[in-house]
This record gives structure tokens, C-alpha cells and sequence, in this order.
RNA sequence: GGGGAGGUUCCCGAGCGGUCAAAGGGAACAGACUGUAAAUCUGUCGGCAACGCCUUCGGAGGUUCGAAUCCUCCCCUCCCCA
């Protein structure tokens, strides 16, 4: 047992930067003081997260170490028929088997940051009491607590008023008010959260808890974030970064977080990472290059809670190697595809068509403007001209190493 | 149902018979500068082994020596009225 008071999680919450509205802040704190069951929803459109869902994971994580019950709720039942918030276009909607095997892997990938043993954590799929509902009861118990003209003035709803809201869209905000109904009454759940856009569902349930039940129930949400530069978290160029390695390997989830934006970092290290809030406004105050280190430790720890710490290893000496020099021996976690042995025979292939056929540009033409402009290198020489052949000669311990611009690397490989 | 506006290369947005692979901006990419950051500057930004050839401007036809530009039909979007 600590004999430190253990911190109120809410002040943890507000220290690294979680919260951004509350239903009643001291209410929310008092609340917290001793242990509750709070829940999140998630959205099971596809069987992985992605970068921008890890603020929510992480306040389970929090809420779960400081002793409470969480739940993650996939919305099963919901996302049959699409939120509209924040979007300006409906959401595609899903059959049931697809919902089911997505939900998989989203449980896969929580179990990284959440424990599941013995009901300590619950994963929960709002399917199971949204599918045998049955409308005439629903209209009469739930239907009528609802206001139309307030529905009507929420944020939610009034962008897509200019664009046309179905009457499926529009009755999300009740589906996901009686989820948190049911966990309240299943579960005693008395604390939802989540994405500031959630806020008037959120509030929605808790004011039908209110109503039906005449219970206290609060609500949280989190700040939607955006990179310095205003750009969506957790996006590239190349799309979304994925939480699934298969999707996104450790190595570019690490680069994804090293190449975090400077004015970023103490606040990603606070938000992404548990360490301790000394070290994180040390390592946020580092000024110049020194900041280098702050970002080695964001990207090393993101990795390691997500990966492990032998991937978190791999990553971070791959990118050691790669950007001290480029030698192709800087170990198996730098990105790898196969390579056609019969390419290297004889003349061998011009480089560019090598570099397109590799991935690293999406056409022969691009590849070629960018050994042109000086941007392509095998095994960290400069290729001088559009079509040097690469042969056999250029195989180095097994691999050619390519590397198209400042930050891309393709180890080809192995030739035998 | 009636009337109006429009659909252009990743996005916004010019072009309205040849000089159009199509202005401008944004995004993106490369180079320089750096710290795998930002900002700035320069270049690139449909395909092709490439001073040329090929395929693009909602779709299908047509007029013309020649069409993103004109005509016909169709599809879609938005606005106003009902």
C-alpha cells in the first residue's frame, strides 16, 4: 500500500493536459476520490486505432491505475447507423460481422495499455442492448425526454442541417444517451468521456440519467488535438499512423513521434507517456538541438507502451544507425522489402525504375525527378544520374539499402 | 414539381474554339539552411528510357482542320420557389 496519498486522478488529468470540459469540475473531483466506473466509446469502423484515438486510451489507462473500473464501449449498435458528429458527411455504415471482427482487434490492441483480468477492465459492445430494442418502447421511455428544438440548436446537428441530416443520423444522440443509461444502471457507471466533439451526447446521457433515473452521472471531454502546424493528429502523408504493426511497423510509429513538431513535445510527453511531470517539463524546457533528446524519449516511450520494449529497442537503434550515416547494417527493425534477385543480373536495373518498382516513388517519372533533383541514395551515396544501373556490386552484407529523401529508408533484401 | 447556378488535374479555384498537361493559391515532394523540428528560399508537382509521344477537364454522342471551351442527351451537386 502507498503511504503517499494517492493523487486524485482528475488532477492528473488536468495537470497533463486531458481535460477540456467537465459537467461539474468539482463534482467530477469529489467524485473521483474514491473508485467509479467510467466508460469511453469507441468506434468500430475499422479493427485498428489510430494515432488519434490514443488521448482516450490513455485516460483509461490513468483512471484504470488510479483504481477505478473502465469500460470500453464499442459502438456495435451505433455505428450501423453513423454519427454525424463532426463530420460533414454521413458515415458508411457497417454489417454486423464487419463490426464484430473489428472489435477484435480493437480489444487486441487496448489489452496494451489496459489490464482485462478479472473485470478489472471491460470491453463491452453496445449491440448486445441497442439491437432487440424495440421502437414503440423505445420512443415511449427514452424518445420522449428529448427535445427536438434543443436537438436541433446543438452544434452537432446544425452543420448538417445545411447539408441534409437523415432521421437515422439524427437519432444517434438518443442511442448514445441510452448506452449510458443502460451502463449506469448495469454497471453503476457514473462518468462518461471522451473527444470534445462527444460533449452534447455525452451530456445527453447524463441528463437522461438524470430524468429516468434521477441519478448523478457527469461528463469529460478531452481536447481535440491538432500538431502545431494544425495538422490532424496521428496524420502523414502516407495516411493515418496505425496502432496495428502490421499496418504501421514500430519503426514508423517511432518516426511518426521523433519528428513531432517542437512546440509539441512537452505537451505529447504529457498526454502519450507516464512519466512523471518533473521529467516531462524537464525534457519540455530543452531548447535548441537538445530537444533531440526530449523527442528521442517521446518516441522511444510511445513505442514501448505500444509495442514493447524490444520493439521500442529496435526502432530507436534502427533510427540511431540510419540518421548517423545510413549503413545498411543498422539492423532489422529499418523498414525491409524483397528484392528480385534477376533485377541485379548483368547490366542490372536503372535506378529509377528500382526506386518505383521499391515504393519509394509512386511512378517511374516521380522517381526519376527525384534522383534528379538529388534526393535518392543507395547505400548512402548520392545517385548521380536518372538511370545508373544497380547491380550485384551494390549489395551490401546482403541488402541495398535506398533512401529517397531526407527521411525515407527501404532496405531491399536479403540477395543470397 | 417550377426556376437558377454549377461539376476542371490531391483540395480550393481560373480558363470559355487553337498559343492548354491547363493560371493562381494550398497541400505534397526534392534541394539549400538545420536538430530526423519550425520558419525561410529555390525547384518539382498526369504517364512514358522523355526537347518528343500518350492519356486527362462529370458521362455518352455530335459540330469542327482543331474542343476543357460550341450543340444534344444523361448523371450528380448546390441555391431559390412550391
Amino acid at each position: 500500500m502507498n503511504v503517499v496519498e494517492p493523487m486524485n486522478v482528475f488532477d492528473i488529468f488536468l495537470e497533463r493536459g486531458f481535460v477540456e470540459q467537465t459537467s461539474d469540475e468539482r463534482a467530477v473531483r469529489e467524485m473521483l476520490d474514491d473508485p467509479v466506473t467510467c466508460y469511453i466509446g469507441f468506434d468500430p469502423t475499422s479493427d485498428s486505432f489510430h494515432c488519434g484515438s490514443l488521448v482516450p486510451i490513455m485516460a483509461l489507462a490513468h483512471m484504470q491505475r488510479s483504481g477505478h473500473r473502465v469500460i470500453a464501449l464499442v459502438g456495435g449498435g451505433t455505428s450501423m447507423i453513423g454519427d454525424p458528429s463532426g463530420k460533414t458527411e454521413a458515415r458508411r455504415m457497417l454489417t454486423v460481422e464487419q463490426i464484430d471482427a473489428n472489435a477484435g482487434g480493437l480489444r487486441k490492441q487496448l489489452s496494451h495499455f489496459l489490464d482485462f483480468d478479472g473485470g478489472r477492465a471491460l470491453m463491452l459492445n453496445n449491440a448486445q442492448w441497442l439491437r432487440p430494442l424495440n421502437y414503440i418502447e423505445f420512443l415511449r421511455d427514452i424518445g420522449r425526454h428529448f427535445s427536438v428544438n434543443k436537438m436541433l440548436s446543438a452544434e452537432t446537428y446544425r452543420a448538417r442541417l445545411e447539408t441534409g441530416l437523415s432521421f437515422i443520423e439524427f437519432n444517434y444522440m438518443l442511442l448514445q444517451a441510452y448506452d449510458y443509461l443502460h451502463l449506469y444502471r448495469s454497471h453503476g457507471c457514473t462518468l462518461q468521456m471522451g473527444g470534445n466533439d462527444q460533449w452534447g451526447n455525452i451530456l445527453a446521457g447524463a441528463d437522461l440519467i438524470r430524468r429516468v433515473e434521477g441519478g448523478k452521472a457527469e461528463a469529460l471531454t478531452f481536447p481535440l488535438l491538432e500538431t502545431a502546424t494544425g495538422a490532424k493528429m496521428g496524420k502523414t502523408e502516407l495516411g493515418a499512423v496505425w496502432l496495428d504493426p502490421e499496418r504501421t511497423s514500430p519503426y514508423d510509429y517511432y518516426q511518426y513521434w521523433i519528428n513531432t513538431d517542437d512546440r509539441d513535445v512537452e505537451r505529447f510527453l504529457a498526454l502519450f507517456t507516464f512519466l512523471p511531470m518533473g521529467e516531462v517539463r524537464r525534457l519540455g524546457s530543452l531548447e535548441g538541438a537538445a530537444m533531440r533528446e526530449a523527442k528521442e524519449v517521446l518516441a522511444y516511450e510511445a513505442t514501448r507502451l505500444l509495442h514493447g520494449a524490444d520493439e521500442a529497442d529496435g526502432a530507436r537503434d534502427a533510427a540511431r544507425a540510419l540518421f548517423s550515416g545510413g549503413s545498411p547494417g543498422a539492423g532489422e527493425a529499418v523498414p525491409t522489402g524483397p528484392l528480385d534477385a534477376s533485377l541485379l543480373q548483368g547490366e542490372g536495373t536503372p535506378a529509377f525504375i528500382l526506386f518505383a518498382r521499391a515504393g519509394l516513388a509512386r511512378s517511374r517519372g516521380e522517381a526519376r525527378r527525384l534522383i534528379e533533383q538529388g534526393g535518392a541514395y543507395i547505400n548512402g551515396r548520392r545517385i548521380e544520374r536518372f538511370d545508373e544501373p544497380v547491380t550485384g556490386r551494390d549489395v551490401e552484407g546482403g541488402y541495398i539499402l535506398l533512401r529517397a529523401g531526407k527521411k525515407k529508408y527501404l532496405r531491399l533484401g536479403p540477395v543470397a
